[in-house]
DNA sequence: GACGTCATACCGACTAGTTGGTATGTGAAA
DNA sequence: TTTCACATACCAACTAGTCGGTATGACGTC
């Protein structure tokens, strides 16, 4: 039956995904991930030395997961780099939407209970956070210099920055129960941009 | 000898602010935060029903202590609305300082483990955050009104948004373990608001 | 101002249940 | 027959919360 592989560990690492960005990752008990996974405790300690093993493998699911989503989708076709970091934005800002837990980012919900306690998991949600800003860095690159844009801000700052506006956005979606002022923080991350980059305001309709 | 007060409530919820600060809501025990209070446990509980009612006066507090601290500033003596917006953007960036936990919020860091789980926390949380954003909305107002800047945006939305950025400041923050990465995504705040206010870029020397 | 009554602040041993983690067994594939 | 993926039973430590008790000060009565 079971393929000589492991799918109670891809189930767990899926099952903490979903359970941590709901709840926390001290908030999840071990046996919660097992009913979730619809494994047993057995298997649990059979594939991860310990919980914050777990949320380790979590993370770097997670950076995988996130660079793949992105790296796919529909702006990614534009021939000018810009449109695409600009496409990203909009991107995100429109995936603000729907339940709260399905759209924050579980590296930046980890880090917060890790910083101080556990850093080989710190460290798992820098390089999921900072592995996926990076790969923004290319086209701000490109972009400033198709448009000959300078300013006293380096490219890795901006890339870091936007997501540092997101995690923010998460935040008060969070507290707020609602996407409305997230998705406004987004607007005003849009906007930045397009002014850095001397493009009038985004038009809605 | 005792003054008819509560000593030991006011050393718990300092004692909480703290410890929750660098650990998390979940990660910190009762125990944990009475001994930090020099307490016991008999008063932990005859002051609040639940470790989640310390969490929601804590957040209260909170609120309390940034309006008091951000309220009595230096920069709140300018004259022109604008300064003092502007002031209270660079006194925030300057305050990403010395140790992490030391300058990042409370709030935030307890609404990511209470939003799905603890209503009544997430709830405590979100007037903390709001409450605190809002202080800067007169300002906003009043800036845009001297210096003759409309723009398709609220202030009420450009006050959440510094809250956003300062929230996902702290993220970067704990996830590098260092606050280089927080300082430049408060420089892309204040270089956003000089724009929007048509202000040419901060000089640093 | 002495006295009884009551409320508040606090103490610390205790408990019922949960926690992360372990020790040992099983059954199928190679 | 060895190895790997998983299951079951179990445990010591810790968890939030309880409970009977004490110390102290406020207040009304005489």
């Amino acid at each position: 039956m079971a393929p000589r592989q492991s799918p109670a560990k891809d189930k767990l690492i899926g099952a903490a995904v979903k359970v941590v960005r709901e709840k926390g990752f001290h908030a999840t008990s071990v046996d919660e991930l097992c009913a979730e996974a619809g494994v047993t405790k057995g298997a649990f300690f059979h594939h991860f030395p310990t919980k914050t093993d777990l949320g380790i493998a979590a993370a770097e699911a997670w950076k995988l997961h996130a660079n793949d989503l992105f790296g796919s989708a529909p702006y990614m076709a534009h021939e000018d780099p810009l449109d695409r970091f600009l496409g990203y934005l909009e991107f995100r800002r429109d995936m603000l939407d729907g339940p709260v837990s399905e759209f924050t980012c579980l590296a930046g919900t980890m880090v917060q209970e890790s910083y101080e306690t556990l850093p080989a998991l710190r460290e798992a949600c820098h390089d999921s956070i900072w592995g996926h800003a990076l790969t923004l860095v290319d086209d701000i690159d490109a972009a400033r210099a198709r448009h000959g844009v300078a300013g006293d801000w380096t490219s890795e700052s901006l890339a870091l920055h936007t997501q540092a506006v997101l995690q923010g956005a998460f935040i008060l979606a969070k507290a707020d129960h609602g996407t409305k002022a997230a998705r406004d923080t987004a607007d005003h991350l849009i906007r930045y941009v397009r002014m850095l980059f001397n493009l009038p305001p985004e038009v809605k309709e």
